[in-house]
DNA sequence: GCCGTTTTCGGCCCGACTGTTTTCAGTCG
């Protein structure tokens, strides 16, 4: 069983367990184990396998959760679960996610009006019943009635943004307001921050001379659909596409502390504040205190908050509560990868499969960037759809690279072209390109296509037979999710890095926004396997090599250093590396 | 339910905004 599924179970046990009115540390327990699982680099499964007993070595997870995995992983399903939802209707579990509604309020509609769905809710609420309840008046009813609407709508769409969508949204923003007279500091904080794949909402910071004006236009922006709040100190919008916006004005003095406390994550900073506290000092967003004697200890920069409590300053992207903290502590902080280590592009298509720019064309675009090589990898002839190359056609960009290369070598360039494909692995795991060829190439990178549904002990089979063939350099986008659209196929992660290790193959983590595939925990994976990391884009266009920085930071938060990462070598280490017995 | 630089018992992150309240509970992040 996947990590997601019984990280879901024990996330609606602790949804289940509060709105019954349990102790609310217990249901935290339980939420943070969910958290905590799905962050995990490895499976479950896998881990029990091993050493049922090193469960308890993770740190949320006790003697109790310990149990209940095991139970899971044997029974498929959890019996404390099970009775759990015997006892509360299945259906307030949708209810708890109408915004504005709480655990205690579930409790109380279905207690006093015998509200079991959302249906249940709407109903209610148009037949003017809500208000009879004790804390809620007509501005409530109205107000759960807009929140189903957009429950309703969002359900269709997806609730998260993907972190190249939101991304220029929230420039865009921080630019409007940079504007406003009297702005001093302005910081995007949150998810988009720390580079999460994918965006819940943007949390803007700022400190200005006079907070009413910025607070002011920030609600005035064009782009807004609704204002959900208005503070003095804090405002909350929706722009039109959808996506949440917080705005929160600051005292100079506390920029540093709420810069770290909106950046999070949630987990992270609990970490951070729990260390706090046992150190007798106080963190919150206005800046760090002495418990004692209410001193300001820290609060106008971000590393002094760090200080205050004992740890290094940590870049944004490992703020996860994945163990930083500890790392930060004994100065162990990985020197995460940056832009300038890329020296090359390991995954390009052209006009000749389905990209929109020549050869000629991306090899001038890489050359702008200051690369040092690209590996030109059209698609195979399996993905028609993506006119992909026969061995005759392959045979022929052969020759034009070769004739490339000796031109850029004659204008006295030190760039090269390296020949390259993406050969597709086909459903019984044969390559769709014969062995002659491929051996001809620099770089050949391999990827699944099609049969995305085929049972996960096949896939892992399928991809493991094409590793095997020695042919392969790096395989490309290896769970072949897309993000809000299609899943993940299934597949055993870490069989398919076993035999990679075993087989001389990397892992790419494709930097195409909607791909970034590996994901951070299977970057961890890599790593901890020492497998290389190709940090390619996939690019369809030369405008797409950009899109390099969304992989980069997926990297770093997979705490990827220079020295993990396959294109951070010079052409001729990298050809050395990329050599197939 | 988890955890231990004060602890195997007794704590557990902290503050803003809203709506309904005359001092606060619920929700959210």
């Amino acid at each position: 069983m996947e990590n997601t599924e019984i990280a879901r179970i024990f996330t609606e046990i602790a949804d289940l367990l509060e709105i019954r009115g349990e102790n609310p540390f217990r249901v935290r327990s339980y939420r943070n184990a969910g958290l905590i699982i799905e962050g995990l680099p490895v499976s479950l499964e896998s881990i029990v396998e091993r050493d049922e007993s090193s469960l308890e070595d993770i740190p949320g997870i006790g003697k109790s959760i310990h149990e209940k995995i095991v139970e899971i992983l044997k029974t498929g399903k959890c019996r404390f679960h099970q009775e759990l939802l015997k006892e509360v209707s299945p259906g307030l579990l949708e209810v708890l996610k109408i915004s504005g509604i709480g655990p205690k309020k579930v409790k109380l509609l279905a207690d006093r009006l015998g509200i079991r769905s959302v249906d249940d809710l709407e109903k209610a609420a148009r037949e003017h019943r809500l208000h009879e309840l004790p804390g809620m008046g007509e501005r409530s009813e109205q107000k759960i009635l807009k929140a189903v609407e957009g429950y309703k709508t969002l359900r269709i769409a997806s609730r998260r943004f993907r972190l190249s969508v939101a991304y220029p949204y929230a420039r865009n923003y921080v630019e409007y307001l940079r504007a406003v007279p009297g702005t001093i500091d302005i910081e995007v904080a949150g998810s988009l921050r720390r580079w999460k794949d994918t965006i819940g909402d943007v949390d803007i910071l700022v400190t200005c001379r006079k907070g009413a004006d910025v607070m002011k236009r920030f609600i005035e922006y064009p782009d807004v659909r609704e204002v959900v709040a208005r503070g003095e100190t804090k405002s909350t919008v929706i722009l039109k596409v959808g996506l949440q916006v917080d705005l929160r004005v600051l005292d100079k003095k506390s920029f540093g502390a709420a810069l770290q406390y909106f950046t999070g994550s949630k987990s992270h900073n609990i970490a951070v504040r729990d260390r706090a506290r046992r150190m007798g000092l106080k963190v919150s967003e206005y800046g760090v205190f002495d418990e004692r004697t209410g001193r300001r200890v820290a609060g106008e920069k971000e590393e002094d908050v760090y200080r205050a409590v004992g740890l290094e300053w940590m870049a944004p992207e490992l703020r996860e509560n994945r163990g930083e903290i500890e790392a930060a502590e004994s100065g162990r902080l990985p020197v995460l990868v940056e832009e300038r280590d890329i020296k090359g592009d390991l995954h390009v298509h052209t006009t000749e499969s389905d990209g929109a720019n020549t050869l000629e064309e991306m090899v001038e675009a890489a050359i702008e960037r200051g690369y040092e090589y690209i590996a030109v990898t059209d698609h195979s002839k399996a993905v028609g759809i993506a006119h992909g190359l026969d061995e005759k056609r392959l045979l022929k960009q052969i020759e034009d690279i070769d004739r490339l290369n000796e031109r850029l070598k004659d204008s006295g360039k030190r760039f090269r072209v390296l020949k390259g494909t993406e050969v597709d692995i086909r459903a019984d795991g044969t390559l769709d390109l014969s062995p002659d060829i491929l051996k001809r190439l620099d770089c050949v990178v391999a990827a699944v296509h099609s049969g995305f549904n085929m049972t996960g002990r096949k896939m892992t089979e399928r991809i493991v037979k094409a590793l095997g063939t020695g042919l392969v350099n790096i395989l490309a986008h290896p769970t072949g999710r897309l993000i809000g659209t299609r899943e993940p196929y299934e597949v055993d992660m870490e069989k398919v890095m076993s035999a990679a290790k075993k087989y001389g193959v990397f892992m790419e983590l494709n930097s195409y926004p909607e791909r970034l595939d590996l994901n951070d925990s299977y970057c961890m994976l890599a790593r901890d396997k020492g497998i290389l990391v190709s940090i390619a884009t996939d690019s369809h266009g030369s405008l797409h090599l950009d899109h390099v920085i969304y992989g980069i930071h997926t990297a770093r938060r997979g705490w990827l250093e220079k020295k993990d990462v396959l294109n951070t070598r010079p052409l001729s280490e990298l050809l050395k590396l990329l050599r197939r017995s």
